[in-house]
RNA sequence: GCGCUUGUAGCUCAGCUGGAUAGAGCAACGGACUUCUAAUCCGUAGGUCACAAGUUCGAAUCUUGUCAGGCGCACCA
């Protein structure tokens, strides 16, 4: 909760929501500083002010909502169901008479049932937009350093969509937290040291050499391909990690960082942890081995540091990077992780517990869901060790990028997806991306027409229900933004980019632009304009292209 | 068996920090191109929000249980 907000408020109960004034939301405290006002939050501003001159003592939180049904206005206040138990009174009448006393220049208060509606003249919502810059987006006030890491697949095979999919969510999220005025670092982990890696170099030295694969080895084309030039020969696993950065730059996806596990080997630092963690009273010795009390954490079981033989696990190593990544990231570590590393949470978590002492650092883990990839409907089974693969970039090939990353971007990263290759090269044309897309495209073609580049100065003639749409939507940017911000849910921006496409279409096709008269052409082009720049923020924001012409 | 996660329209998915009549795209059906790009728009139809209890003014949303799918339960990485 905002501190500056528990001091505004004489009664200590305000709710964290964040369509109130004063939650958690980052952008509702821009208010205050004075840099934008957004309607919402000034309208729960007003409405707080009147209900302090109405009650003196304590009463509920002000949630300023959108209304589902557009009938109802632009916005909502349920307080007269917090009133109700108060004034002992029913919601009813209580929002007809707190309704009938809220005099709000431009703005129409209306109340159904406990509900008290908004509705903004259209002079005033009009006078709103020309005075916003809608696709920007207001800083929050404490911005965070942050470190967010994401794919990180083992350099011993090419990437596949489930990778893809981590690609998206990721650079999105950097994309958006960014936006909000965080300073991010990205950062990919390179599994470049252990078991795994020797198998992998073993393999492409022997077909080389033209020895026989060893057992367990990695086959499939790739392998053989690598072996055919003496820079891979000599390097197989720095050829395969920079192909997958070829790769994930080929979808619009770089990191700032490449973090090689086998530094954290060289450097002694996993040792050096281990001794931290073992100075803090959480590591035992038992059976040969050393052993990380996790249990005291929450984990199903104690974990194995070093095995019996000596060798470090793959935990142990994780930790040390845990802990490099703690002394870097500022105020927050954020991993992206499929489903099939989930059960690892528990121990991670454990570690990092132990290490960020102060816990002044946040530490967040998105569990993505796994992406199934079917052919026809029939599941295509892949093993980067016997070969059968379906790759990360055959996919972008055959799709396309900005339809690739649309798809992997719109759904929520708890869901797992299905992606049927015959259907998504068959449906590409009807992906979505194009919709979007296309309302910029028909935006620029307009003033492409007119041989301008931005609106011309502008007062309202009269504004249709199309144009209004758009402009109550459009408003609304800069909250989704730091929604999904709030989220670390870059699907939102995604659907909202939808309905704001939808409504510029609609806008389209109802409202000319050439062949109306200078007042309304002017209106009109003001409205389209700043759609237009929302819509290319957004696309941005996705890492995809916001084309003039298609 | 234990844990995480999901279950919403025929299909793919939003909505889940509790609000009003549950939404979109695709598919279906009926309309709109002599018009700023029809990759569009307008309309119709489509729902036991898996099921059952509970919490309360109010539940798709929170709690518990049941069923079903996915994933994970190593001295592997």
């Amino acid at each position: 909760m905002d501190k500056r907000w528990v001091l505004l408020s004489k009664f200590g109960y305000f709710s964290s929501g964040t369509l109130g004034f004063g939650g958690q939301n980052a952008s509702n405290i821009t208010t205050i500083k004075g840099r934008k006002i957004m309607i919402r939050n000034w309208l729960a501003k007003t409405v707080h002010d009147r209900l302090s001159k109405e009650f003196d003592g304590e009463f509920p939180s002000v949630d300023i909502g959108v209304p589902k049904t557009e009938s109802y206005g632009d916005f909502s206040s349920n307080i007269a169901f917090g009133l109700a138990k108060l004034l002992r009174k029913s919601p009813a009448v209580i929002a007809a008479e707190f309704g009938s006393k809220l005099d709000i220049p431009g703005v129409n208060v209306s109340w159904v049932g406990g509900f008290i509606n908004f509705k903004l003249d259209d002079s005033f919502l009009f006078e709103k937009w020309i005075h916003s810059h809608s696709a920007e987006i207001p800083p929050v006030t404490v911005p965070e350093k942050m470190l967010l890491e994401f794919v990180s697949a083992n350099p011993t095979g090419p990437l596949h969509i489930g990778h893809g999919r981590w690609a998206v969510i990721g650079s999105c999220l950097a994309n958006i937290l960014k936006a909000v005025g965080h300073d991010v670092q990205s950062e990919f982990y390179v599994n470049d040291a252990g078991n795994q890696i020797a198998l992998f170099r073993a393999s492409v030295a022997a077909v080389a050499s033209g020895q026989p694969i060893p057992d367990n080895g990695y086959h499939g084309d790739y392998v053989r391909m690598l072996a055919t030039t003496t820079a891979s020969v000599d390097d197989p696993v720095e050829a395969m990690r920079q192909s997958q950065s070829d790769v994930l730059e080929s979808m619009g996806t770089t990191f700032d960082q490449w973090f090689s596990e086998k530094t954290l080997h060289e450097s002694g630092k996993v040792h050096e942890v281990i001794q931290d963690l073992r100075r803090a009273g959480v590591v035992y010795d038992s059976e040969g081995a050393v052993w990380f009390r996790t249990t005291d954490f929450g984990d199903d079981k104690d974990r194995v540091l070093i095995k019996s033989d000596g060798a470090l696990t793959y935990f142990a190593v994780d930790i040390a990077y845990h802990a490099d990544k703690l002394a870097r990231c500022g105020n927050r570590l954020i991993n992206i992780w499929g489903a099939d590393h989930h059960g690892y949470v528990a121990r991670v978590r454990a570690a990092v517990a132990v290490l960020n002492q102060g816990a002044t650092i946040d530490f967040d883990i998105i569990i993505g869901q796994l992406v199934s990839l079917l052919k026809d409907g029939e599941p295509v089974r892949m093993s980067k060790r016997t070969g059968e693969l379906v790759t990360l970039d055959e996919i972008i090939e055959e799709i396309g990028r900005d339809a690739t990353r649309f798809f992997l971007a719109m759904k929520s990263a708890d869901s797992t997806i299905e992606f049927d290759l015959a259907l998504a090269k068959k449906q590409s044309s009807d992906n979505p991306v194009y919709y979007v897309q296309y309302a910029h495209a028909r935006i620029c073609s307009i003033f492409r027409k007119l041989g301008i580049h931005e609106a011309l100065p502008v007062e309202l003639i009269s504004i249709n229900s199309a144009e209004r749409d758009v402009i109550s939507w459009g408003l609304q940017f800069s909250d989704e933004v730091h929604n999904a911000a709030d989220h670390l849910a870059p699907h939102r921006i995604v659907h909202y980019l939808v309905e704001l496409a939808r409504r510029v279409h609609t806008m389209y096709e109802q409202s000319p632009i050439l062949k109306s008269g200078d007042g309304l052409k002017h209106q009109r082009l003001h409205i389209l304009n700043q759609a237009r720049q929302i819509l290319s923020a957004g696309l941005s924001l996705l890492g995809i292209s916001a084309p003039e012409e298609m």
